[in-house]
Order: structure tokens, then sequence, then C-alpha cells
DNA sequence: CGGACAAGCTGA
DNA sequence: CAGCTTGTCCGG
């Protein structure tokens, strides 16, 4: 009786598995295994599923060959679930969870160190800590209390570059670490410690003792191409299949982060900040030039210290969008209806959403002059140099190489090339408060986070400054050094909204979007569209995903983003 | 997805 | 009606 296995074709459009012949020459063939196969007249590679009872009506094809291992028999549930939640096809997942190099052995399954001295305990949860609390000890706690359990501790942080320094210091600790890519054959053979970056939530390992998520608020963490998977979720999500205890660490607890497991807050939260000053620069001398008076003293200071980079000032670009004060009062253009600030319209300010439109005049004071706030890196930098009497480097996400000055003038860029610095100046923080998206308000004080930690790692630093000319909540949790308000509010919204984590949220775009959207008939599906983009919500995630699992994807070009 | 095949359109 | 385009079907 020659054996029948069902496998999935890596041809994501054709999301179904086709039983094949195993010849008697192949080797042991297990689920998950990547093979060769003639499909419909075409050589294509795919996975096994698992074996099926061989039936005689069908006429079967020969595998062609073994071409090596791929995700292991336990990840293929999870990898299901992914493509459930996500609304993808299961090829996505399963070649997410594959080597990009074919691996034909593997190497064998080295033992578990213990740790020279025991590390601070900390329960399994979401802690809540500052910027500049160092996660060591998070990692470390949860090797200490799962190694006498079968499985590799899964560690997930948000940069590769972060992924490699972390293992270093865990080797020094004796730990046996597999990172990186290249490594996918130490993962799959369940090596006692894997770190990586978004990716590495599908690593092979064939069970999790436990998961550690650092910064599992870091945007990195979702895909932008679809499917628009999220890992901190999914290695949520591995966890409790594998029953293994799950900690993450996060300073904004956004609500999609506190729903992952109950949030413990650090005592010390408020002391892992670094000095935040707030300039209001409503009432201060208009003509004083884009570093407001205590930005510009911080700068003088910085740039009296060892650090290479000492001063960094980051503008965050809205477009072409451009902002407008009153020359008199210096208040802010705004829409009367939702806040946001308005944009010129032939002459006129207008709301980006298009609630408001008006003639030229400050609210506040009525003064009819009103002017431009808002430059481009390129301006800014050229502004800053006079202001500090300094060379300035420009670093946006197009520049190359290492900047050659003590200044830095650029775009968020700056935090994941710059390292250490004595100071970071936001010159215009409204440019994120008042930014035309939903997450506005956390991608602001994510901004911050990320400027706090340059300026920690700084030998000696003046803090971060954040110029602005509001005063809102977001503006006094800095101040405070004490963003917990933020959350509540955060998550109220998201509440009351049915957002994520409360309900489930997609949007659907291209040709074939009107057609797929027509084909999904649920009385638990609400649909909006704008510009030919589709929205779709529903009670939560579960609900959207089994709607959307009945739809019909007809011809032409679907992007589906599921949240 | 991409090959096979059928139905539809065009020009001499 | 050959020769080409367009649409629909289906794969083990």
């Amino acid at each position: 009786m020659s054996r029948v296995v069902r496998v999935v074709t890596e041809v994501a459009a054709v999301d179904r598995a086709f039983d094949y012949d195993v010849p008697s020459s192949f080797p042991g063939l297990a689920t998950g295994d990547r093979v060769r196969m003639n499909f419909n007249g075409r050589s294509v590679r795919g996975w096994v599923a698992g074996d099926v009872e061989p039936s005689g009506d069908l006429a079967r094809k020969p595998l062609v060959k073994w071409l090596g291992f791929g995700p292991p028999s336990e990840l293929w549930g999870l990898l299901e679930w992914c493509a459930w939640r996500w609304t993808s096809p299961l090829s996505r997942f399963l070649l997410a969870a594959s080597p990009s190099r074919l691996v034909t052995t593997l190497p064998p399954t080295p033992a578990k160190t213990a740790l020279a001295s025991p590390p601070p305990h900390r329960e399994a949860g979401v802690w809540q800590f500052g910027p500049t609390h160092d996660p060591l000890d998070l990692v470390l706690s949860a090797y200490e209390q799962t190694r006498s359990r079968d499985g590799s501790l899964l560690v997930l942080v948000p940069t590769e570059a972060w992924a490699q320094r972390l293992r270093g210091r865990l080797e020094q600790r004796g730990l046996v670490v597999a990172q990186g890519e290249g490594q996918w054959d130490r993962m799959r053979a369940q090596w006692p410690v894997i770190i990586g970056a978004r990716g590495a939530a599908l690593a092979p390992t064939p069970r999790l003792c436990a998961a550690v998520v650092i910064d599992a608020d870091d945007d990195g963490y979702r895909s932008e191409a679809s499917p628009t998977w999220h890992a901190a979720e999914v290695v949520r999500e591995r966890c409790r299949r594998d029953d293994a205890p799950f900690w993450a660490s996060t300073v904004l607890a956004t609500p999609s982060v506190t729903a992952l497991a109950p949030l413990h807050l650090d005592d010390d939260a408020r002391n892992e900040w670094p000095e935040v000053t707030i300039v209001d620069r409503r009432g201060r001398d208009p003509h004083e030039g884009v570093l407001a008076g205590p930005a510009l003293q911080a700068a003088r200071t910085a740039l009296q210290g060892e650090e290479k980079v000492a001063v960094a000032v980051i503008l965050q670009r809205l477009g072409t969008g451009r902002l407008f004060a009153c020359r008199q009062c210096g208040e802010l253009a705004r829409c009367a209806v939702c806040g946001q600030a308005e944009l010129e319209d032939n002459g006129q300010l207008r709301c980006p959403d298009e609630h408001l439109q008006r003639e030229n005049f400050c609210q506040a004071c009525s003064a009819t002059n009103l002017r431009r706030v808002r430059v481009g890196v390129t301006t800014l930098a050229r502004d800053v140099a006079a202001q500090l009497s300094q060379e300035v480097s420009e670093l946006t996400a197009t520049t190359l190489g290492e900047p050659s000055t003590r200044v830095v003038v650029g775009t968020e860029a700056v935090f994941g090339r710059v390292r250490r610095c004595g100071v970071v100046i936001f010159v215009d923080f409204d440019q994120y408060l008042l930014a035309p998206r939903a997450n506005a308000r956390h991608e602001a004080v994510a901004a911050v986070v990320k400027a706090a930690r340059l300026v920690a790692r700084a030998s000696a630093s003046t803090g971060v400054v954040v110029q602005t000319r509001r005063r809102d909540e977001v503006i006094n949790a800095l101040e405070q050094r004490d963003v917990s308000a933020l959350r509540i509010d955060d998550d109220l919204v998201a509440q009351a909204l049915g957002l994520p984590p409360y309900g489930g949220v997609a949007e659907v775009s291209g040709e074939g979007a009107a057609a797929f959207v027509g084909s999904l008939s649920d009385a638990r599906l609400r649909v909006s569209e704008r510009d030919g983009v589709y929205s779709l919500r529903a009670s939560s995630s579960a609900v959207l995903a089994d709607v959307l699992a009945g739809g019909v994807r007809g011809t032409g070009r679907l992007r589906l983003a599921v949240q």
C-alpha cells in the first residue's frame, strides 16, 4: 500500500491542498516538509500537510522530490490560525515560517544552561516601564522561570540590530542563542533561546517554554504588506497553544498591548524617564527662531559635552501640508470642529477633513496676519546652523552614511541611525499631535520614547525638549513622566468606537474590492466606502475573520488589510 | 497562478 | 473560416 500525502502548493492564488503519492524511494516524510511536485503541467514547490487515506477513484501524481525541512508539524495549527485571523492564503504563512535557503540537515539540540546569578523575579504578563528601562531583566527572569520546561524561549525585539545586541548580552551570560534568518536550522532544532525581530514570531521551533516581546507597542511588529499580521499577537497565540507563559514590555501600554495579558506597572516607571522639557511657544517672542530659548540653551550645554552627536533636531513632516500660526498671539489655526491643523486652500483655511472652510484670521485674537510656521528639513537645518553657529548634517530616510557633524537635523530616521545623543529637540511637536491619523497621539509619544533612549545612552545629557503650541493631555503626560492616563483614555475611545482590540477592522482596496465586498452579505458586518477603499467592521476580530473567510475573490487585484 | 480550451470578433 | 483576443475553468 503506497503512502498518500496532502500538499499545499506554494502558489498563493491556489489556496487549496492536493493529494500526491509518495514514491517508495522517498525518505521519511513529515508534516511541514518542503517538496517539489508537478502541478497542472508545471513544477511547483509545496508543503506536506499530512497523510491521507488513499482513495482509488482519483488519479494521483507522485511527488518529484523531497526538498528539505519546513515548519514543524507542531506549528501547523498556529499558521492556520494566522491565515484565518488575517484572511490570507495559508501558503503566505508557511513561506514566512520556512527558510529562504533549503535546509536538509538539522544540528543536535544543545542543553539549557543555568544562569550564574538569579535575576529579579518578574511575574508573567505585560510590564509597563519607562523608556530607559533595560528589558534584560525581563528576558532573564522569563528564562530562569521556565528553564526546566521543554521548549525554546522566544524573544522578540523591534529591530534586527537590537536582536544582535541582545544576543551578545545573553551569550555573555552563558545562554545558547539562535538569532537571524541564517540560523533557521537551529531554531528548527529547538535551540534554548531564539531572538529576532517581527519574523521570528514564526520561528520554526517545535515548542515554546515561554516568550518575551520587548516594546510590544512598537510599529515594527505589524507587517505593512498584506497579510498585515501582528507579531506580538502571533506570539501571544503561540504561547496559548503551547501553554507557555508570556511576557511583554511596553511604555505606552496601548489598548492592543494591554489586551495581550494582565498589566503590571513597574514601581520605577516614572524614574525611567530622562528630563523632558516642554516649551510652549505661544506667548513667546515670535522672532526668536526655530529653537526657542530653553531649546537653544539645552543645545549649547550638550555641545559642551563629549557625545559624538550632541544635538538632534527632529521634524515630523506632514507631507506638503503646512501649519499656520497667528503673528500676533502665536495661536495655531485649527478646525473648530475636530481640532486638526487647518491647511491653506485658495487663500482660505480649510480643515483636512473638510469640516469647515474659512477666511484667514486668528480665532483667538481675530488678527488677520497669519504666517506659515512649518518648514522642511533643509530649511530647518539652515536655520539651526545659523542659530547654533555650528555645522549641521541632514538625516532623513534617504540620506546615506554616518552623520559627520555634532548637530543633526532630520526626521524620525534619526532614531534608527544615531545610537546616543546629548539632547533631542522636537522643533514642532504639534505636527504629530495634529496629524490627520487615528493614532497620532500614540505616534507622538512613541517618538519621545525613542528620543528618551538616545539621550539616556549619553554619558551626560540635557534630556528631551518638546516645542509646542498646545497644552493637552499628551503634553501633560510627558511633562509628568506618566503616560498611564493616556492608556485609559485610548482604551475608552477604542471601546466606544469598536476599534481593535475590541472590534475587528479591515480595509479592502484594489480593482477586485467591490466584487469581494459585494460577496460578503452578512448582518454582522458594517461596510463603508470612500474613494474605492472599503472599511469593514465587526464586533470582534474573530467575527470579522469568520465573515471574511466566506468572501469570494473574483478577478482583479485585491488588497486586504485586516487590523 | 498559468495553461487549456471554448466562445467571440474580424477581415478577406 | 483561419487567426487572434477574451473569458472561464481547474489543477491531485
